[in-house]
DNA sequence: GCCCCTTGTGAAAACGATTACATATTGGGG
DNA sequence: CCCCAATATGTAATCGTTTTCACAAGGGGC
């Protein structure tokens, strides 16, 4: 591999000439500099970033440590994170699948001398792990239990969305609402039953315990948990799944059974992935931003490197819209654009 | 930061008598041994990794460059590198949203010093962009059109699968089959269209122009297609869509249009992504295992650098696999399994 | 008692860049 | 003609590791 030496030997120049050329720091002359460009044209010279990194101290790559996520979340939030951490020059050093404390201890490790700052993504429950992180670089947590303080964390606003949703369906008429949770130890589904109870209590609905159906976040786990959910009596009038993809296996079990919806049984989901509007009938659902939920995590990260974490930390929340499509009963949406433009989008949310 | 240099001073011993303990590397004595690992761990020591490649010359990090792909493709293609990545203790540093040479390029050079070898996937049709990279670092060309030799590649069996999914359709009865092409950049939309054209020669169906229909691989592409077939006369009876999504879009325009499937149109699509099983009708499509196609990729790459660029090239097919389900009159499925193990799924294929 | 092998340790040279400092070489103002 | 500033370039230190080599100490075989 041919390195900054070699250029300089070629040329007939130290190195340091050859960096200041390359890097346009320090006076060169004219002539040297389209010498030395055209030799390291030729040569091929392409810098060794880590030798870079290790003299000045930048590495220009964020570290992204993510759990196992699935399908349209994952690659969204990555879309966003890429985006913002392109525009400013940095790039993405991405691990995934982090179960326990020692796992995202090991994977923090490793991250060191690779990255000038990492965003952690830990929805498991025991925020402890993440508590004393051995770590004096800067961090963002990403949909975790927020931590007392010390620390920069974005979420979703779970609660305040099922709230709202819940609060839509009461409106319409239903009180015999369930819910099909998310895995238990998962923060972001805790969140979401939090607000599914406020939102019941707020309307004096009295609570329901076997209303409340475990799920995983998967169609298999919706199905399933909707088939159940069929078979008591009284049945509820309505399903609120803590995610689209559950929803999506609602819909499948309920079409299955003969019952019909929104008629006789009333649909809703969370996230509002690009499938939902396409769902028979399209589906209800609490719209998550997750690109800029990736996004905004990533300029919270630059923020605290830029500070060099001299900065006070923040907690954010990234907001969420209602979507109200037929699965509930609303208004018959329009039919599917040809080509969703932002406008259409736009009018498509109706926030409460 | 603390370094090894630190943890030496407080050890009152050399640095190299740290790394040597650290790494396991020469002998070192028990009770010196003792003294520095729990120095480091108190002082909270963690190798710099970057100056660490730059002596041993490995990063163990692999790059891999996308274009900007959306949703599940992109999220289970990652899946499969991490996890094959991690098994050998590599990490990976992503990069998306490649237009042309220059912008490879450039992510390329900045590849440089942080990766032992790259995995380019870029489906767009202009390989030449790719043939004379100015690389010497083992490389894997993923979904793209191969170039003549010399490099490492891997694609999916489009052209195969393509013409196992139009048999099927012909095999059920059907002449006039439309197609909803991908963009026509695309290398895998390509090979789709041409495994198309060529079932349906070797089925002396006569060529129909304009039953190929232009998409773009989204919902709302399928649906406008479709709607510009509905409108034909004669209608086609059979719609193949290049992939899951627009087949989507498809079904949504068809049941918006009060057209039944698959009665009075059949539907395909490919890639069998996993909410195929949960639309209505079930979606017939073509299986493509998109986890194994990054993993098998990772493992070319790794491959590629063990053997130093030594080795003979290799160009790779992974096979796709017909799932019939009932939007192509085919017999009906069994309705979803609440959680679907390896075991049912493996039933479900039926490979032609 | 000598030699050699083993074991434990340190000094110093890499790796490939950046950059502070030193050193020429100018040219112009006095 | 001298001096100083500006310009162009080279020298060498530095980043945080690993690793080669040298060396010291100790022990056993002769």
């Amino acid at each position: 591999m041919v390195t900054i030496k070699d250029v300089a030997r070629e040329a007939n120049v130290s190195v340091a000439t050859v960096s200041r050329v390359l890097n346009g720091s320090g006076p060169v002359s004219e002539a040297t500099s389209r010498l030395i460009r055209a030799i390291a044209g030729r040569m091929r010279y392409v810098p060794h970033s880590g030798a870079r990194s290790l003299i000045t101290s930048k590495t220009d790559t964020l570290g992204v440590l993510l759990p196992d996520l699935y399908g349209e979340f994952f690659s969204e939030v990555i879309r966003g994170m890429d985006a913002t951490a392109q525009r400013h020059g940095f790039h993405l050093l991405i691990s995934r699948s982090h179960a326990d404390k020692h796992e995202i201890e090991t994977a923090m490790r490793a991250m060191r001398g690779r990255v000038d700052g990492v965003v952690v993504m830990s929805p498991d429950l025991d925020a402890e792990s993440l508590l004393n992180l051995p770590s004096t670089i800067p961090l963002v947590l990403l949909c975790s239990v927020s931590v007392e303080n010390g620390l920069d964390s974005l979420t979703i606003q779970n609660c305040r969305g099922t709230r709202k949703m819940v609060n839509h369906l009461v409106s319409v008429g239903h009180t015999r609402i369930a819910i099909i949770k998310g895995s238990p130890r998962n923060y972001d589904a805790a969140e979401r039953l939090r607000g599914y109870r406020m939102a019941l209590r707020e309307a004096g609905i009295a609570h329901n315990p076997t209303f409340e159906r475990s799920g995983d976040f998967t169609e298999a786990g919706g199905y399933a948990a909707a088939l159940e959910l069929l078979a008591m009596s009284p049945r509820p009038t309505a399903i609120f799944a803590a995610n689209d993809s559950m929803a999506i296996g609602v819909l499948s079990a309920l079409r299955e059974s003969g019952v019909r919806v929104p008629d006789e049984m009333a649909v809703a989901g969370f996230d509002d992935i690009p499938l939902a509007r396409y769902m028979d009938p399209p589906l209800s659902s609490v719209h998550v931003p997750i690109c800029d939920l990736g996004a905004r995590a990533v300029e919270l990260l630059l923020n605290g490197i830029a500070h060099k974490n001299g900065h006070t930390r923040k907690r954010e929340h990234v907001s969420t819209e209602l979507v109200i499509r037929r699965s509930t009963g609303g208004p018959p949406e329009e039919r599917p654009p040809p080509r969703p433009s932002p406008q259409t989008l736009v009018r498509e949310l109706i926030s409460i």
